[in-house]
DNA sequence: TTTACGCTCGTACAGTGTACCATCCTGTCG
DNA sequence: CGACAGGATGGTACACTGTACGAGCGTAAA
């Protein structure tokens, strides 16, 4: 009874962990864990469960991951990963001198929807500023919609000097709106606004990019 | 040994408990987990830790709470009725035909970033659209919000007709933006972003504030 | 062969929400 | 005044959670 679900049989995950070493394991409980985070919620990802997917035992579990909080770091990292790379594609397809925010926009609020129960995680857990990995990672997820923002403005021709901190505040800004926008989304909080939710993100978008020579 | 917290003595609240009825000791209830979740963080809202603050077996408390969840939304709609009079206080300060939009949003931002956890719980705990009560609850909130912008762009003749649409999408947007910055300020992600937090705010203020009519 | 080390996991402890039900207290009726 | 009914109370129990401890194991080095 093969089912639609991306959740692979216990058996197979079996096989899989006595093949692995030590990163593969590490790697292969990040990822049973994030399926498990993407079908059935945050509190459904449990040392136990897990374990019980792979067909280990719990304790096992803590040989590979420093316990609980340390898998959602790693649960973490790799979404950022993923919706860098997503909303990175997302600007490439475009033309390079094509002063259209959307699709970065899109592609960004699509991730968020798309994965809510991830993109929760990721931005609700909070994290404190002596973390340095977890420094880590933001900066890397925040590069690259700076990166994205400071070539659209060059592109346009709205910034001449590579003024780093102005064009950092603007994509602060833009990263403000869009998540404000997935967060209320994601909680089911959009439905008071009239109005489809691209729209709102167009007219949004539109509100919140540089006009102006900054 | 006094002390600065909130939370008054177990057998002050014991006293409150006999003396009061269903209703009192409801609202006991809800006002002995909210000053919890202020304190302690989300996860200290426990049934048996409430019942052993007022000094009654875990148990009792279903019988005027119907369990955690019902607590939840409790806690939640005291929360926007604060919110909404913060704002609402903050917005009636200003003169009438004073086209500043700032009180407001400090005043929004503020109260996010008082109240991270009762801010989060407010905001992440997804509803479903089925929940009539919830929904109410969310109207009356943002109803709050609307308003202000409403009032706003009459006196500043941005609007001219009682536009109700375009001005709830305003207000929407709006929203949206002050949203954005606080969970990620309550989430400790604005470190990254160069400027004080008042500074992001107020260039989001301008960015989103509607300057054309609409 | 002996020793050492790392993986595995059964057991246990301290929590959680809450269902069930015996007890008790209180207000009402005969 | 006594008896009864009904609601409040909370002890106990069940199914969960994270995870500390330590015993058993296979493998590799000495």
């Amino acid at each position: 009874m093969p089912t639609a679900s991306t959740t692979p049989s216990k058996t197979s995950l079996a096989r899989q962990w006595k093949e692995l070493d030590r990163d593969g394991r590490r790697a292969l409980i990040v990822k049973v864990a994030f399926g498990m985070l993407q079908d059935d919620g945050e509190e459904a990802v449990t040392i136990r469960r897990i374990a019980a997917a792979i067909g280990v035992g719990a304790m096992t579990l803590y040989t590979y991951v420093d316990g609980l909080e340390d898998l959602h770091r790693q649960i973490i990292a790799k979404g950022f990963e993923i919706i860098h790379q997503n909303c990175s594609s997302a600007c490439e397809t475009q033309h390079q001198h094509d002063d259209d925010w959307m699709p970065g926009a899109r592609a960004y609020v699509r991730f968020a929807i798309e994965h809510p129960n991830l993109y929760h995680l990721m931005f609700a857990t909070p994290c404190d500023p002596e973390d340095e990995q977890f420094d880590q990672i933001m900066h890397g997820g925040f590069a690259g919609l700076h990166e994205a923002v400071r070539r659209r403005l060059a592109s346009t021709g709205l910034v001449g000097k590579p003024l780093e901190i102005k064009t950092q505040q603007a994509a602060g800004r833009y990263w403000i709106a869009l998540h404000g926008l997935a967060t209320l989304a994601i909680a089911g909080r959009m439905q008071i606004l009239h109005g489809s939710l691209d729209d709102v993100l167009e007219h949004l978008v539109d509100a919140v990019s540089p006009t102006k020579p900054i």
